[in-house]
DNA sequence: CGTTGAGTCTGTATGAACTACAGAGCGTAA
DNA sequence: TTACGCTCTGTAGTTCATACAGACTCAACG
């Protein structure tokens, strides 16, 4: 797994899943579906991932976990690999993706507030009804 | 459908998607798995909602769309509804969702500060290779 | 007054994105 | 050398919706 010279050489399924925190079967699903490149094979067909795999496979992980789908997911690669077409195309793909995420940045502010109102003016006490529960009625 | 004093008397399925925004389908879906109440039927067996449904149902699409599973959907509703036991009870469960919203809200600004970072070093010239993609690869 | 077109009802099928399982092969350590 | 854990493949199941089929209702139009 270690060349001596700090470099990991080859990564089995499992210990790719445990440095990325992904599902064993997501990750054979990723390159079924073509999100994840075919890993190079031992001669008894075993899969061998390397960094490149780490880093690619986090990135995948952190855009879904915001919300992406897998097919904004697969545009972002695109970008990522270069494989976005022209300059000014890559300009436009990301400019839409950065309005997405100021979107999506905006509603969280709101919840985030209207949640911590609530926390805050919450008094602690053994109280069933905390006279603050119906500010999240209105969170918007 | 008014009562002449300014209130909404009735809304029939369709008109609680319009005001929504939400699939006709999924409220029923909602109503099926316990998310939405079951709300009172005409003679006919049609269903008939109010204002409480339509603030309702836009809470759980606001949580949805953060991000939020049905399940912790739920417990924000239960939170709402007064139904999460104790005042404490509520505080915990209210502070373990901020904290998930903060840790959300963090990913997305450092993917926003990547992308945008891309389209201001793109150039915008006819270039296939942007000499700046490669950014993105350590967007973490 | 009848029929027609839009809206509703139910149950079920389809879809996306996983996640788990079954059955076979591999590999290493006692 | 066999036992145990890992890998492989294909396929089945789960979650969260979304769509569809077939029957019913209802208001309007001629």
């Amino acid at each position: 797994m270690n060349d001596g010279r700090g470099k990991v050489r080859g990564l089995r399924r499992s210990e790719l899943a445990r440095l990325t925190g992904c599902n064993l079967e997501t990750i054979r699903y990723y390159e079924n579906i073509g999100i994840m490149p075919p890993p190079p094979r031992t001669a008894r067909n075993y899969r061998v991932y390397d960094e490149s795999h780490v880093a690619r496979l986090r990135f995948v992980m952190r855009a879904r976990d915001l919300g992406f789908t897998l097919e904004e997911t697969r545009d972002l690669l695109d970008l990522v690999d270069g494989r976005a077409g022209t300059c000014p195309d890559v300009q436009a793909l990301a400019q839409r993706h950065i309005e997405a995420v100021r979107a999506k940045i905006a509603d969280l502010r709101r919840i985030e507030r209207v949640l911590s109102e609530t926390v805050s003016r919450c008094t602690g006490d053994e109280v069933p009804d905390c006279a603050v529960i119906d500010a999240l009625q209105q969170a918007d």
